[in-house]
DNA sequence: ACCTGAACACCGTTCAAGT
DNA sequence: ACCTGAACACCGTTCAAGT
């Protein structure tokens, strides 16, 4: 696990060959088998290792919505420094101990401030979904802009270069478009996965009230 | 494009390979080069066809928020025959016409209804950013079942089983679970994505509300 | 119990050579 | 302009054989 956490922040997702991780660890391909039963087994430890590193605060009713915001943030900041692993989250239910402990824990939060159990059932899906879809587009874009320095530049050109007569509400607003990083280094994408969370919370915070 | 799309409505995103779409078509992998770039630009291509396919309606002001719901539940209903093609809307941000005008007329709807361009201009991203994480889960996991038929009845044996001392919060909502469809046929799947809508839209009618 | 080499059945992409 | 066969540099997984 930890020579897969290597490889990944090194290199992402598509490095992490059960023959490049066996090549790492001076033997061969086939002797990973003997201690996990495949590259999906691997990547399930290496998405738990993460959850383990979340720390979920105990509840505070009366802040219960910048609780699950911190919640969020806290994911966020997990995941971020191993590329796009977020994206092997999406391929499986995850079911490992401590991710099990983060759900335990965010739906005590939830709980505790009168979200009823039906809401917070489909929400403790919601948030991981939000943070995990964001870390791996994210990622994705940057390896994308690592390997294609020109592809920004690209894509800002493409929208404003749209015909206005066509793309009216789309020409007003392409000035609001900033994808992920800010040429003067605000964090962009910082700002785009809070309005996400903010929607989340929101949303549920009014369904609550509603009962 | 058509014959691509006969093979990931029959096995999937991965059955999908240069090699298969080549031998389909009577040919060989190299001689798809002289149509497209690469795979991206053949997924690309897909994609935006499946944009096309989406009818956005013109606005009418007073209804914005169902219509964005609508508007969600059209992108759903377009992308749920192809399996797991969502998948590869993730990868890359599009940038076909289909998709640029599908993303103008939610942009009208939104504007008309009063949503701040700033607001608007973020959350063009963030609805089909749900629908499409929504319909790659859902598709990875039926191909899971239909693989593996026992996986639904072990997740959920599993989840039952966790011991209530450790996970009391999610001992008490476990019955509020259910992943995807309902034994008896009844569409969870539909549910769980009108939740994750319904967070998104009264989130940014909350937000709109604040200016 | 753990490891090994070799094999099986694949990938995406490139490239010189053709028509 | 479009197509081809062959090659390059990879994959995940299995399996008989070893220690």
């Amino acid at each position: 696990v930890e020579a897969a956490f290597a490889i990944v922040d090194a290199e992402g997702l598509d490095g992490l060959s059960m023959r490049r991780l066996a090549q790492r660890l001076g033997t061969g391909a086939a002797s990973l088998y003997a201690h996990v039963s495949g590259r999906p087994e691997l990547l399930q430890l290496l998405l738990d290792r993460v959850a383990a590193e979340v720390r979920v605060p105990d509840p505070e009713p009366a802040r219960w919505q910048d609780q699950v915001r911190e919640v969020g943030h806290a994911l966020r900041d997990a995941l971020l420094p191993h590329r796009d692993l977020a994206g092997a989250a999406l391929a499986n239910i995850p079911t490992g101990d401590n991710t099990m402990v983060f759900t335990e824990r965010l739906l005590a939060i939830l709980r505790a401030g009168g979200v009823p159990d039906r809401l917070a059932a489909m929400f403790i899906d919601k948030l991981p979904q939000l943070v995990v879809v964001d870390v791996y587009e994210g990622s994705l874009f940057g390896q994308r802009v690592a390997r294609e320095p020109e592809y920004f530049a690209q894509l800002m050109a493409y929208w404003q270069a749209l015909p206005p007569e066509r793309f009216p509400n789309f020409a007003a607003i392409v000035g609001d478009i900033s994808p992920m990083e800010e040429a003067d280094g605000a964090d962009e994408g910082e700002a785009r996965f809070s309005f996400g969370l903010d929607l989340l919370v929101l949303g549920l915070a009014a369904l609550a009230a509603r009962g």
